[in-house]
RNA sequence: GCUCCGGUAGCUCAAUGGAUAGAGCAACCGCCUUCUAAGCGGUCGGUUACAGGUUCGAGUCCUGUCCGGAGCGCCA
């Protein structure tokens, strides 16, 4: 369904067309914007404005002309004009009602999948072989995971990848100096551990910088590398499979998903982009390298600046391999949007890259290439971070960091509350919120300016923090704990929690389809599947999947795969049948249940089969609830598609208190901000967005007893509740951000 | 020298060309017999770096100046 907002748009452009008729062009688009004030009402139209000179009119006769011609009396109170000449537009608390009880039904909480899904490509993360990841990875890895996930949300395809640095004269100098230092590590898996490997990176570039000689030998080991040498060769992929697994605990860690394709992949294609520039007849040649030359940029005696495609020894350097791979994700990934999460220290590079691109062909105008810039990482000194010693910090030891910090956090006011908790739950809340404050910190700023870092402010209980965030939630499952506890509960929190050892091994991309197909086929489904305690042995299966996802063969992927889940379904059936016939006066009982079970298994299937189509549509959103947040166990209970959800009927909502209705016009925003973050990739607005939402919920929880009101204002409130918690744990999923049920 | 990014409350940051520029932190004053006070209410705080321009309307767009950051031929 239409957003409000553009239901009501398209009611004032009929007005306006019918007012000045179609002739005149709309002053504005849209003509209807929220109101940029709550005592405005809720949403404006400010069109009567700059219409007053074309017009010839004073803006308020404009403007009354206007509503003369507009029905939206189904939707707003009677429409003031204010000021100059502005519309203000309150919404009918009986239309925020009716639309926040199709939202309990939605599992999408009301956010439309885009018309016309891209292909969109994300590049972010990229850290370099043989470095551990430090401090300067966190920002492209976190902006760009969220990045991905809120476009796989709305509906686009996403391709996330990793272009990591193994390649290139670093290579070749590593290597030569390790076969001159240690060369068991050049034949060895883990003859030297990661650690070992930064300070040899360190001696080897300092080696490098300083040693004509052994920058000579490098140069020629890069030769052998590129050349395809065996032990170079060999050497190399050692070096790249060690660090790749250091990268890889990281990453689980932060619960980011990337496919790896690092600079090495273009290298084949090196050449042919060089012939692509050539046949462009825009390579010229210039102290023995090839270069092409630029607009807008110059050098320091006002020359055209060349971008340099292969340098005079005939090596190639990183312009070449993004134009490479500009080539490859447009001809190949046919990307329609791509994207690239680097700091704004590239942006010339960028700049150049895509202008060479446009001129040799490379990259068409329906074709558009972002760069999503960000701003350095500071200290509190606001210098670049590093540790007291000068060193650069570790992604790792960083995050440990946040996690220790806030243990200690937790205890003090665990013993301030005199409360005793396990340790296993003091260990699960300090892992989740210090990982999510360092998320959360980074991505609540505007990416654009420089971060200064500050542990406790980003671990701070209040401001614009995650476990502010947290908290707000973590009260509203307190609410509804206690609500079952006493018995009385709302149709929409009746929903049945899946249990957490159903969840938990769910929780992963393989079994997406498997749990899809579980909602689908409802209690019988989940029974069989729990019983044969195949979910294990699904893992393969997942592999599967994965791999044919990558293959982007995904309509033949997810056909499969159903196929596959059906025949273990069938297998599962069966064996727990031939189990139960060995039970004594079962088998006569069994005969009956057969006919039942496999009845309505066929029925189920025929069902689905017809489905199917909405199936695959729900298949993005179940991935995105499901891999947003594999640890919250409730997760899979509100994702159930709408269609599976029991009807009931919602409750009617009563909106009077003011805290009640702030709190609900809130949460039906949510749809507006994700279109303006998909536009502008500038995931601060969404983290203003939940931090609004925690403010306006914890005023209503103040001000508006629940569980202590009389029914309706009961369920009313408690379903207020509900949408409150299902859209932060929205939200904070696409930010990259799990909930917890209890702080 | 050129290019790019930024300059908003004491601090950290918001603000699609819209109305009286908003939050949080810090400081101060209140509110726990009540669903988690990790909360809520209040007070204080501004010539949006500066000067012009465009516009019915500018923190936002354009030009210039000042200040800060980043980048600028064979590293990535």
């Amino acid at each position: 369904m239409p957003s409000i907002q553009a239901q009501l748009n398209q009611q004032f452009t009929h007005a306006f067309t019918a007012a000045f008729g179609s002739d005149l062009p709309l002053p504005d688009d849209p003509l209807v914007v929220p109101a940029s004030n709550p005592k405005f009402g809720d949403y404006q139209c400010n069109a009567a404005l700059p219409l007053a000179k074309p017009l010839k009119r004073k803006p308020r006769d404009i403007a009354q002309t206007l509503l003369d011609n507009l029905q939206i009396e189904q939707w707003c109170e009677e429409p003031e004009i204010a000021g100059p000449g502005f519309i203000n537009l309150r919404l009918k608390t009986e239309v925020l009602a009716r639309q926040l009880t199709d939202r309990l039904q939605d599992e999408r909480l009301g956010v439309e999948r885009v018309k016309q899904p891209q292909k969109v490509i994300v590049d972010f993360s990229s850290p370099n072989i043989a470095k551990e990841m430090h401090v300067g990875h966190l920002r492209s890895t976190i902006i760009g995971d969220s990045i991905a996930r809120i476009l796989e949300f709305q509906g686009h395809e996403v391709l996330r990848l990793n272009h990591v640095g193994d390649w290139g004269t670093q290579f070749g100098m590593l290597i030569a100096y390790l076969r001159e230092a240690y060369p068991e590590a050049l034949t060895t898996a883990d003859a030297l551990d990661l650690g070992d490997l930064v300070a040899l990176y360190k001696k080897a570039k300092q080696r490098f910088d300083e040693d004509a000689k052994f920058k000579e030998t490098a140069r020629e080991e890069v030769v052998r590398l590129q050349a395809g040498a065996d032990d170079s060769r060999r050497a190399w992929q050692l070096l790249c499979d060690q660090s790749r697994r250091e990268f890889q605990t990281i990453y689980d860690r932060l619960d980011i998903q990337l496919t790896e394709r690092g600079e090495s992949f273009y290298n084949p294609l090196l050449p042919g982009v060089l012939e692509t520039l050539e046949a462009a007849r825009i390579v010229a040649e210039d102290g023995g390298a090839k270069c092409v030359f630029l607009d807008g940029f110059t050098n320091k005696e006002g020359n055209p600046l060349p971008l340099i495609v292969q340098k005079s020894d005939g090596g190639y350097n990183y312009a070449t391999t993004d134009l490479a791979a500009l080539q490859y994700r447009i001809g190949k990934d046919e990307g329609d949007r791509i994207v690239y999460v680097t700091d704004s220290g590239q942006s010339n590079h960028f700049t150049q890259v895509f202008q060479v691109a446009r001129k040799a062909g490379i990259l068409p105008d329906e074709v558009q290439v972002v760069h999503v810039p960000f701003g350095l990482v500071q200290g509190e000194d606001g210098k670049k971070l590093k540790t007291r010693s000068g060193e650069t910090i570790k992604l790792k030891d960083l995050l440990d960091e946040a996690v220790d910090r806030f243990y200690q956090n937790l205890e003090k006011r665990l013993e301030e509350e005199s409360r005793t908790e396990t340790e296993e739950f003091k260990q699960e809340v300090a892992t989740k919120v210090g990982l999510s404050a360092v998320k959360y910190a980074d991505l609540s700023q505007n990416r654009t300016s420089n971060y200064i870092f500050s542990y406790d402010k980003m671990l701070a209980p209040q401001g614009n923090t995650s476990p502010y965030l947290l908290y707000a939630y973590a009260r509203i499952r307190s609410i509804a704990r206690k609500g079952q506890s006493q018995g009385t509960v709302t149709p929409t929190l009746a929903v049945p929690e899946t249990s957490a050892t159903e969840i938990k091994p769910l929780a992963s991309q393989p079994i997406l389809l498997g749990g899809v197909l579980l909602q689908k086929l409802g209690d019988f489904g989940r029974y069989v599947l729990d019983a044969s305690r195949s979910v294990e042995q699904l893992e393969p299966v997942v592999q599967q999947i994965n791999a044919l996802r990558q293959l982007e063969w995904g309509a033949i992927g997810k056909t499969t795969a159903i196929l596959v889940i059906s025949l273990l379904f069938s297998d599962a059936v069966l064996r727990v049948h031939a189990v139960l016939h060995t039970l004594p006066f079962m088998p006569s009982l069994m005969c009956l249940v057969g006919v039942f079970a496999s009845s309505r298994f066929a029925w189920q299937f025929l069902l689905f089969a017809s489905g199917r189509q909405q199936l695959t549509a729900n298949f993005e959103q179940a991935k995105l609830t499901v891999l947003g947040d594999p640890d919250a166990t409730p997760q899979l209970a509100p994702s159930k598609p709408a269609a599976a959800l029991p009807a009931v009927s919602a409750p009617e909502l009563q909106l009077t208190e003011p805290e009640e209705l702030a709190l609900a016009k809130h949460i039906l925003q949510l749809d507006e901000v994700l279109q303006e973050v998909e536009q502008d990739l500038m995931p601060n607005r969404l983290c203003q967005y939940l931090f609004e939402l925690s403010q306006k919920f914890n005023k209503f929880f103040e001000e508006c007893p629940v569980l202590k009101s009389e029914e309706p204002v009961r369920s009313s409130r408690l379903a207020l509740c509900e949408l409150t918690a299902r859209t932060l744990r929205l939200g904070l999923g696409l930010l990259g951000i799990p909930v917890l049920e209890r702080m």
